[in-house]
DNA sequence: GTCTATACGAAGATAGAC
DNA sequence: GTCTATCTTCGTATAGAC
């Protein structure tokens, strides 16, 4: 007993909470140097020294233990963004960082991908939920740029806000097929034109 | 001996290649109504009436079969676009399309998602191939539209032709992920700044 | 050429031993 | 809490009937 919690629902230990979280960072790692060719369970706990069925202990399947690298990997993202300022700045910050981790790019498309289909209810509620709150955090960051600088527009931000995630996305897939496509400057054409 | 071609490489019977085309049709209609969930070799031959091993005799693998009902339906869709002027109108029309066929749409995106990953090489070839010989289209048509109608621009064309693409295929997985997305009017939208 | 039957290996999931 | 063994389903491959 390591836990002071008596009740029969005590939650995680300490010491599986700390393994959880090493099994997400190394996967993240493997992920990013390797590729995701090596993301079957097994071949993730190959690489990192578990069994695929120890990774199953953790993660309740191998769509959530991906699923929560994506989020994890986002944290960290938010976290290096700080408090930039400016919608598009923002983005291409994003932009940049994502050119040179093209394998997590990878990551996330294939997920995307797999989450519009039927019985994939963990990687669905993942990116519904993903793309609502950064529909509603871009519309008002626009529309705080919008008072801060006096104008106004009779446009609906929320459908601003869907367009860009939607360019922003749509860009990467075709970046991702074609390195000749140009994420950033067909970006700053979409805020230029705004 | 069906065939008059007495070359040592006779190519297919025409027996063979309507029962391709049978299949091919089956295919689609099948994932169009069932979604697809049903997409496994052996549950779309189930369905269609024949072993999966036959599937395999017309089209080499999984893939390739799904990526031609994906080249199929995308035929259709331009005989039925007709010579539909106007690149949003285009648009528009292939959106509204869409809307009614959420499986095949969902099809196109989860395919979409796998041929960024290494060893999808017949999805992969097929979406790079879309996707530049659409930008290369759409890019004509806008230039067309342009000059036709006495202005012009200084912005890239196939740098906007890149981005028109992108938001449609982002706004249609956001679509999917959330029905109260408003795929129309935000390339209505789209169109207004441009 | 067309197709059925069958086998193989890899994958995710599950049960239960320790 | 963790792992081994096993189940099921999948895509793929091959043999051979017609």
């Amino acid at each position: 007993m390591t836990s002071t919690d008596g009740s029969s629902s005590r939650g995680p230990y300490a010491k599986g909470v700390q393994r959880r979280q090493e099994i997400l960072d190394q996967t993240l790692e493997v992920v990013a140097s390797r590729g995701i060719d090596g993301t079957s369970l097994r071949a993730i706990g190959e690489a990192i020294g578990v069994s695929h069925a120890a990774l199953r202990h953790y993660f309740s399947s191998r769509e959530a233990l991906l699923v929560e690298v994506l989020r994890e990997r986002d944290e960290a993202s938010n976290r290096a963004l700080g408090d930039t300022a400016g919608v598009f700045a923002r983005l291409e910050f994003v932009a940049h960082r994502n050119v040179v981790e093209p394998a997590l790019v990878t990551l996330y498309t294939t997920l995307l991908g797999t989450s519009v289909e039927p019985g994939n209810e963990t990687a669905r509620s993942y990116f519904a939920g993903r793309f609502a709150t950064a529909r509603a955090e871009l519309a008002g960051q626009l529309r705080d740029e919008l008072t801060a600088s006096g104008r106004h527009s009779d446009v609906d931000l929320d459908q601003v806000a869907s367009l860009i995630i939607a360019a922003f996305d749509g860009l990467q897939v075709q970046w991702l097929l074609d390195r000749d496509v140009d994420i950033a400057g067909t970006l700053r054409l979409l805020e230029r034109v705004l």
